[in-house]
DNA sequence: CCTTGACCTTCCTGTCACTGGAACCCTTAT
DNA sequence: ATAAGGGTTCCAGTGACAGGAAGGTCAAGG
């Protein structure tokens, strides 16, 4: 099957599949016309990619972990450690995120937001914190 | 004062400061030598910006509400506009994260992370959620 | 046979907000 | 003279693609 037959069967752009064949992700065959030639083992790759970076998981992530589920001697563990480092890199997103939106949403809710220029949002960018 | 002094005072790389430049977030004199030559103003704004990025807001957010506080006639509904704006852009990314989070905690607490090859992680890549 | 349109290909550029590094200049101290 | 520690410019790389140009391929229709 040609690359956007694969694109519709996996949800992803044929752009990110020659991307993944690109980086090594993948590697199709090809039609005497130079096309690529997707197998039904390609399309379940990718759409294992597809989950994986919806899960947050990093290119390189994505990598290891599709060469753990291809190594049928593979152990849980190695699998376990890549999704939990994962795991606290999201918390840590979350809790950097969680206090930006803290500060900001304060900030929002004491400005007047009317046609006066005095704003609590830009004085607290202009001097800091105003804890004092 | 010169480049590393700004940098010392702001908490922002000399390398950033540079590039603050380039982008025409900041315009500092320059010395006879060459030099790029700093004012309490060019601090300011750069403290200014340093905030304003540590919040969240993208270089161009930041340029918007650079001019806004050297607009004296700025109405402070302006700069909620932008602030509104970007507290909803964190909790889109709050809310994906947490949905990440969700998934990839279950199934992390269902593989058992032994040296057992079988693995609820990989399984729900390769399948899909096993909701059926 | 020719054309049209929908595919496909490669290659280059742009995104965002920097960071690293090379190659070179300036200043001060030894 | 030279060494250390500033500064300068410019180029390349980051992550994970997306957009677009220039051109080859294929099936259908006139």
């Amino acid at each position: 099957m040609n690359i956007s037959d694969a694109s519709n069967l996996t949800g992803l752009p044929s752009k990110t599949i020659r991307y993944y064949e690109d980086i090594g992700l993948i590697t199709p065959l090809r039609s005497e016309n130079g096309y690529r030639s997707f197998e039904q083992s390609h399309v379940h790759k990718l759409a294992f990619l597809g989950r994986a970076r919806r899960l947050g998981f990093s290119i390189e992530e994505c990598r290891a972990l599709l060469a753990l589920y291809e190594d049928r001697a593979r152990a849980s563990s190695d699998v376990k450690v890549i999704a939990l480092h994962h795991l606290s890199e999201i918390d840590a997103k979350m809790h950097e995120l969680a206090a930006m939106r803290e500060t900001l949403s304060d900030l929002v809710h004491q400005c007047a937001g009317d046609d006066r220029p005095d704003c609590p949002i830009l004085r607290d960018l202009a001097e800091g914190p105003a804890s004092g």
